[in-house]
DNA sequence: TTAAAAAAGTTATAATATAACATAATCAGT
DNA sequence: ACTGATTATGTTATATTATAACTTTTTTAA
């Protein structure tokens, strides 16, 4: 079974996290935009691993005041903040979302998946994109989104789990 | 509203079909698999454009010998045994599938897709792969498998439709 | 010709996502 | 603080995409 840490021994995921949902924090309040307590504990639960997690999964983990169960449109509403804040991203091709690298800046998202470990590792190549929007303006083509998910297996589990 | 010709006027949708047609026959005989009628025609009805097809859009357009309405397994295994041969690709953005250009060999896909007119355009650029890899391989990133999608305005409707 | 394999039919249901409307909380201007 | 406007959340119902499980039909190969 593959451990449950994200990435490779020295990455400190408590760090980690705390960090992006400081971070998080800091962005709503330049922004004026309100990060309320369900939209937080939705992105802390997308903070809790660097697995892409779906909305139902989140909707099970949620933690509503009065103990009842949320429904669907609460948490694909609080995904829908996060998603325009850039704080998540989401996998279409897994249909579940992940905390977003660099908030700071609106940028594509680019994932390795490992299909062992489930962990997605956030790209920031600046070369990819370039290569890509290279090619569409040879065709003439307006880029506004790209979805680039790489799927395959990461440095760590490839060394554990030889295939 | 967009037109309804899939890409420029100079593109014979009907040369274009049939040869994509003919080249899967020909590919399914040469690797002895079966292009059964219902096969052919779920091939024959996301061939009709070049806008990804959802799964129940086809079945809509199914025509069944008892005249009977075909029910979703049929159609997802028609899909799967398309996929699993390379003659359509699967849009994960869109939960759509799409007729592949170059079904002769494996491949990743790379689409530019139009949110205007829908048509998606698929490249065949080694560098946007070379690129990925390479990013890839620093990391010890094993890959099995690319999902390159790329949302925007085609020439086409660039031209005709200045947003 | 007949058993095995493959394909298609059929029924039910799982998984993901959104529409529409009701209620509650927050904010801006007084 | 008060009040109307705005924003956020609750709630119910349903749309959309996809698959599981089992049956029947068709095709293949001995």
């Amino acid at each position: 079974m593959p451990s449950d840490a994200p990435f490779p021994d020295e990455h400190n995921h408590a760090i980690c996290m705390s960090q992006a949902l400081g971070n998080a924090a800091k962005l709503c309040l330049q922004r004026g935009v309100r990060l309320t307590p369900l939209r937080l504990q939705v992105l802390e639960l997308v903070w809790r691993s660097h697995k892409p997690l779906g909305a139902y999964t989140i909707l099970e983990n949620l933690q509503t005041a009065q103990g009842r169960r949320a429904a669907p449109p609460t948490v694909y509403r609080a995904l829908d903040f996060l998603l325009a804040q850039g704080l998540i991203h989401r996998i279409a091709s897994l249909n579940a979302f992940i905390g977003c690298l660099h908030p700071e800046a609106t940028h594509v998202g680019q994932f390795l998946i490992c299909e062992h470990c489930g962990n997605a590792i956030e790209l920031d190549t600046p070369e990819i994109t370039n290569c890509i929007m290279q090619r569409a303006e040879i065709l003439g083509f307006v880029v506004k989104s790209q979805t680039i998910e790489i799927s395959g297996r990461c440095a760590h589990c490839q060394a554990r789990y030889a295939s």
